[in-house]
DNA sequence: GCCAACGTTGGC
DNA sequence: GCCAACGTTGGC
């Protein structure tokens, strides 16, 4: 079993639209970043759990967990020219972007802050504070997940 | 809205 | 292969 942390700025697509979603599942598409791709590719595995983030809004932080439902498959949108994430060099016969399926675990009884997470001496080397991060998609270590939850 | 950090693109 | 220019991310 592995570890994850996925961003979403709310404004797009935030926890409660995933668990409004018929069974509660939803498509990842859209990410654009080799790196985040190869995680989401050859990394995620069925069952995996996800904290999901709350990005580029007023309360940045971990707002609930999801599990991987599907693991990695071609993304549509990349071949779509009508979607803000076409990418018109990604072919159809050798699809370039991923996405996975996500399905949500539950919310946390509260958001647990980018700012509190920056304060913990425990989280040093967590992907997501180290300097000038900005991966969409990064691993979360078991005993960080751990940690990380008994924050809540 | 600002801006630092980073990834990608493309000329050479 | 270098690197300047540009676009994007995302905290603040």
């Amino acid at each position: 079993m592995n570890y994850w942390l996925m961003k979403s700025e709310p404004g797009e697509f935030g926890i409660d639209d995933l668990a409004s979603r018929p069974n509660q599942t939803e498509h990842w598409d859209g990410v654009r970043n080799y790196q985040a791709r190869n995680m989401m590719r050859d990394g995620m595995k069925t069952g995996d759990l996800v904290f999901f983030y709350h990005s580029n809004c007023a309360t940045p932080g971990i707002v609930g967990i999801a599990r991987i439902a599907r693991e990695a498959y071609p993304d549509p949108t990349a071949s779509d020219p009508g979607s803000k994430h076409f990418d018109p060099s990604s072919k159809p016969d050798n699809p370039r972007w991923f996405m996975v399926d996500v399905q949500f675990v539950r919310k946390l009884n509260s958001t647990i802050t980018l700012a509190e997470l920056k304060d913990k001496q425990e989280l040093e080397g967590l992907a997501l504070i180290r300097r000038g991060n900005r991966l969409s998609v990064m691993p979360v270590e078991e005993g960080m997940w751990n940690y990380i939850l008994s924050l809540e």
